[in-house]
DNA sequence: AGAGTTCTGTACTCTGAAGTCAAGAATGCG
DNA sequence: CGCATTCTTGACTTCAGAGTACAGAACTCT
C-alpha cells in the first residue's frame, strides 16, 4: 500500500510553513504526514532534500496562484490588489511565506533556499512589471515610472507586509498597508 | 577577572545574526564571546535570555541610528533615504536585520521575538511617519497622503529590502529600489 | 596579608535530533 | 496458490546541543 508521495510533499509544505526548517523534527514529519520514519528517509533522503521538495512546491503553487490572478483582460490596478493580498497570505493563518521564512532562517548558508528564493521573487516581480506595463500602455497608471522600479519595489512591500503578518499585526492593516502602496504606481 | 557584560552581549549579537537564533549552538558562543561556558550561563542564564538581551540591544543601536538619521534641519527625503539605507543595511555584510530574521524564523511561537518586533516596528514607522509630517508641513512632500499609510508603505519596503539583501540581490539593486520607493511620499 | 566570596572554566550528564536497519506486510507474477 | 520482490515500519544507534557541577582563580574587605 504505497503512499502518496506527492500528497506527503503538500502535506511537508504545511509543516515547515507552520514550524520554519530547523524547528521541525523528523518526529514532527512522521507524525504530521502519517509515514514512518523508514518511509521518510527512504522515500525522501533526508530532512533537507524534503524541505527542497517543499520549498519548490510552495513556490510553484504561488506563482500559479500569481498568473490567476494577474492574467486576462481589464484594469490591472484591482488584479494587482488580489495577487498582493493573495501573496502576503493577509487572511489566512499568518505565518508568512514560506519562501521568505526560510530565507531570513538560513539566509546564504543555504544554496537551496537562495536558489529557490531568487527565483520565486524574480518571477514575482517580472510579473508585476508586466502587469504594469499593460497598465501604463492602456492609460490606466502613471505612465512616468519605470516598470521595473515600480514592480521591485512593490515586491519588496509584498516581503514585507508578509514579516509583518507574521510579527502580529492586525490584517486590516496589512490590506491597509497595500492599498497605500498601491496608490503611487 | 570579570569579563565585560556589556561587550559580551555586542559580541552574541553578530554571533546570533550571523547565525540566527536555532542554528547557533553554546560551544559557537563561547567559542566566539571568548567566555567559559559557566560564564555564560551563570551570567546570562540561558542562550534563549542572552539572544533577549541581544536583540534589545541591537534594536536598541539601530533606534539610535534612526534617530540621528531622521534629526535635525534641512529637507527630509535625503535624510529618509539615508535612514532607509542604514536600516536595510544595504552596504554592510548581507545578513538582513536580526529583527526581521528572528520572526521569520521564530514567528509567533516566541513571546520574546514579537514583543521586540512589534517595539522596533512600531518605533520605526513613527520615525517616519513623523518625518512625513514635517516634510508635508514644510512644503517639501505631496500632501495630500496620509502619513501614517505612507510610513507603513516605507516600513514594508525597508522589511522586504532586508529579505532581498539576505537573499543575495546586489546592493546596486537594493539602493535603486529604495529610491523608487521614495518617489512617490 | 588572609579569609571569604564571587567569578571562571572545564569536564561531565542528559536529552532529543537525525538517520539506519532488519523484520514484517503488501504486492506482483508464474 | 506460493514464491520473490518491493515497501513500510518502529525499534535501535549515534552524535551533538543544552545545561550542570565542581574545582580552582581572582577579587574584596578588613
Amino acid at each position: 500500500m504505497t503512499f502518496d508521495t506527492e500528497e506527503t510533499i503538500d502535506r511537508a509544505v504545511e509543516v515547515f510553513w507552520q514550524r520554519g526548517f530547523g524547528a521541525t523534527t523528523p518526529q514532527n514529519l512522521v507524525d504530521e504526514l502519517g509515514i514512518g520514519k523508514g518511509s521518510l528517509y527512504n522515500t525522501f533522503k533526508s530532512k533537507h532534500h524534503l524541505f527542497q521538495l517543499a520549498m519548490r512546491r510552495y513556490s510553484a503553487h504561488r506563482a500559479a496562484d500569481l498568473a490567476e490572478a494577474l492574467d486576462g483582460p481589464g484594469p490591472v490596478r484591482p488584479k494587482l490588489r488580489t495577487a498582493m493580498r493573495n501573496l502576503a497570505g493577509v487572511g489566512e493563518h499568518q505565518l508568512g511565506c514560506l519562501i521568505v521564512n526560510s530565507v531570513a532562517e538560513l539566509g546564504s548558508s543555504d544554496d537551496a533556499v537562495t536558489d529557490v528564493s531568487k527565483e520565486m521573487f524574480d518571477l514575482v516581480q517580472d510579473a508585476f512589471r508586466a502587469a504594469i506595463e499593460r497598465g501604463q500602455a492602456s492609460g490606466e497608471l502613471i505612465p512616468g515610472r519605470d516598470p521595473g522600479d515600480a514592480a521591485s519595489a512593490l515586491l519588496a512591500v509584498v516581503i514585507g507586509t508578509n514579516v509583518l503578518a507574521k510579527a502580529g499585526r492586525a490584517p486590516s492593516q496589512l490590506t491597509r498597508l497595500l492599498d497605500a502602496a498601491l496608490i503611487d504606481i
